[in-house]
DNA sequence: AAAACACTCATACTAAAGTATGAAATATTA
DNA sequence: TAATATTTCATACTTTAGTATGAGTGTTTT
């Protein structure tokens, strides 16, 4: 948020430079009008098409955040946001007991704690609503 | 977000607009080119964000449409490619066959062959690799 | 028409997934 | 330190998922 802003202070400043600059060499120098004007709707076009970048991909990468909050809200505990994650991956529970060292019984408690906090009945619908809610990435 | 990036466009929009006027009014109306190189400037930021916004708005498109050719190339029937999609819901196979009108076996003959054509060993990597080969969307 | 395909269904089976309960060790926090 | 939450594991059980096989019914395609 900081840096949107600091980004778009600057891109201000920068085009009060530009104004400034663009009247001045106009009024002094025996340039040729038609360059000038040129030039500005090239750095302006630029601008334009830089700003707009920098806004969608803010959004992108809103769109594609974590909600951090709403795993504590639910009250996720670390491992079982691990397990949710390797669910989502396509892991069957022996897979995921492999892949974090623990038994599958270990993961089968987990999955149930996590089924009942995300309301699911299934492991895939698990997967729905962690996306719906933000929570998984894809 | 948006409501920010909003509030600075419409700044930056002010202040060339208050630009202009200043210089205008300093010049007193002798000269119109000024006038001309801050509309040109303006028209073509305005120009620089649509095209890119079109481009950018193209290229989420192509990110999250379905890959029908794809879905051919797999070999997946109309059906089971249904049948992958209330599985990406996170549809029991109870519950696709009462949302079908078919028989629970009807769909567990589905699921069987989808997974072979996705090479999946469950539904829940289906789902993955289906969202990877860019057949369903999320 | 015959072959190939898609869709349907059933039965019988194996393999996972998920539930319930209890319990123990370890952190974490009040 | 006591209380609480997390993580771990086990056993027994029910349910769902997935495989294999066979078969009937339509559609296309050859």
């Amino acid at each position: 948020m900081r840096k949107t802003i600091f980004i778009f202070a600057a891109l201000i400043i920068a085009l009060l430079a530009l104004f400034k600059l663009s009247t001045y060499s106009f009024l002094s120098g025996n340039s040729p009008i038609e360059t000038i004007i040129a030039v500005i709707a090239i750095v302006f076009f630029v601008i334009g098409v830089i700003i707009n970048k920098k806004v969608l991909h803010n959004e992108k990468k809103i769109v594609q955040e974590i909600d951090h909050k709403k795993i504590e809200e639910i009250g996720l505990s670390k491992r079982e946001y691990e397990v949710l994650c390797q669910i989502a991956s396509g892991l069957s529970n022996k897979e995921i007991a492999n892949a974090l060292f623990v038994s599958e019984s270990t993961i089968k408690t987990h999955v149930s704690n996590l089924l009942v906090k995300l309301d699911a009945k299934r492991r895939t619908q698990a997967i729905q609503i962690a996306k719906e809610l933000r929570i998984i990435v894809n």
